[in-house]
DNA sequence: ACCTCATATTCCTTGACAAGTATATGATGC
DNA sequence: GCATCATATACTTGTCAAGGAATATGAGGT
């Protein structure tokens, strides 16, 4: 149980802004696609493309309620994402001074963009 | 302290595959982009790339050793991870049943792809 | 100064993806 | 059955990012 395997798709699917959004949004309960399209202030097929990028991810899960369709957060990957987090948290900890001070005040002036 | 921002663009740098392979990699320690190209069979050149966007995402960090740049990667990005989802999975306890088996034998056999 | 090793950068091409617009589906009520 | 509401899909277009190949940079050693 050392590994901690994440699929790349699930962070793809977190990694456009949008859907992010979209997230954040179901994470304080489901929601109808209108709902979230009056939120955000998106164009309704472009939430439901956005949706259908997350449920094939499993990062959603859809019902069909009377005549809308809730959209609601699963926590299936949100624990596969927790425990791949942890897999590096803790070496954090072991690895303190395990190589000496190779970065210590590292604050590495970054590439700087044009 | 209820929001737990994560910028899309960690997300974003994490989804490419090649990219989550290299921050695997570099989970168990700190490693020169020679080490990386020859373990991943990556061409160097996209190596260097890839390593530039986890830079600028301040996922890694680099650090001129002798002839040589050592990526090593960063806690804080991986803490900030890890309060993003902890801020969801407190939802799941929280509202177990309160939509009530709003998803119950969810295997929703998602849209196939070809 | 030159050569070489290690890595970064540029240029190019190609494929993926998101927004926009229009249209299709599908259930519900009349 | 038809109209309508809610949502999904199709198609087009523009943008951006990844891979490939070649080249530039830059430090060390001699």
């Amino acid at each position: 149980m050392s590994a901690a395997i994440v699929d790349p798709a699930t962070f793809a699917a977190l990694g456009e802004p949008s859907r992010l959004r979209i997230v954040e949004l179901l994470r304080d309960g489901p929601l109808s696609v209108g709902t979230i399209v009056e939120r955000l202030g998106i164009r309704q097929p472009q939430v439901s493309k956005h949706l259908r990028v997350l449920a094939e991810s499993d990062i959603v899960a859809c019902e069909v309620r009377h005549r809308h369709r809730i959209y609601q957060l699963r926590p299936e990957r949100f624990d596969a994402v927790a425990h791949w987090v942890e897999s590096f948290e803790q070496l954090w900890e072991t690895r303190l001074d395990s190589l000496g001070t190779l970065l210590q005040n590292l604050d590495t002036e970054r590439t700087g963009k044009p």
